[in-house]
DNA sequence: GCATTAACCACAG
DNA sequence: CTGTGGTTAATGC
């Protein structure tokens, strides 16, 4: 096992930076660093669920196997906790939890957890406040994505990954255009015939995965009328 | 009826 | 893996 530095990474935290030296030196000690390539799996749907999951670096879809498809349920970007929900909710996990970009996290086991949430009530709050914000996030894509039609649903998801996932106008889609379907819940041809559109209409600019949003007036239009 | 929306299928780069 | 065309079912006016 590789030796680790909690302290370092713990900067990145805010729910961690509430630790004590004795605390810090308990996280070192049953914390486990893993570097994840694209599409690797970092938990599985419907295994054990035995680890809370600190990710330090990269983005991650969370997906449930559906009967007829996949569904993405959101996509986290680091630094952000993993497995809060699957983990203390049940034994197994509800859902699966994919690198879509290289990715560092690093695995708590959960009993350690568990024991800092009780000991620590710094820490425990600023995860309960992580959670909440989870909750309501979910949501209002929730509203999102059943009151909006696929246009909506589209220039929805391209403002959040421009603005709260890459923080910039131009990005690299880190997902092909099935996932993308997955994502706002249409087909892969439907995504495709869509961002074609709003490309002919000097929305966005598209070359492969590469998006540049060119009137972002106009998608937050799109975004409240689709 | 007729138009629109969006899914499914097929097929080609 | 993507883009496009044809077809079709559901829904709205």
């Amino acid at each position: 096992m590789r030796q680790l530095n909690c302290s370092m990474c713990i900067l990145k935290s805010e729910a961690a930076r509430k630790f004590s030296d004795s605390e810090l030196s308990r996280m070192n000690q049953n914390c486990v660093e893993v570097d994840f390539k694209k599409n690797e799996i970092i938990f599985k749907q419907n295994a054990l669920s035995s680890n809370i999951i600190y990710l330090q670096s990269g983005m991650v879809k969370l997906v449930i196997e559906g009967k007829q498809r996949e569904q993405i349920l959101r996509i986290k970007k680091a630094p952000c906790y993993l497995g809060l929900p699957t983990t203390m909710g049940d034994k197994i996990n509800h859902y699966s939890a994919v690198a879509i970009v290289p990715t560092r996290a690093c695995f708590i086991d959960i009993n350690i957890f568990k024991e800092l949430l009780k000991s620590n009530f710094e820490f425990s709050y600023e995860i309960m406040v992580e959670l909440c914000k989870n909750e309501l996030d979910q949501f209002h894509r929730c509203v999102n994505l059943v009151q909006k039609h696929i246009f909506g649903r589209l220039a929805n998801s391209l403002i959040q990954f421009s603005e709260e996932l890459f923080e910039d106008d131009e990005f690299d889609l880190p997902i092909n255009r099935n996932e993308y379907a997955d994502l706002v819940c249409t087909s892969r041809e439907t995504v495709s015939r869509m961002l074609a559109e709003l490309s002919e209409e000097k929305v966005i600019e598209i070359n492969g995965k590469r998006i540049k949003i060119l009137n972002k007036e106009m998608l937050n239009k799109i975004r409240e009328n689709g």
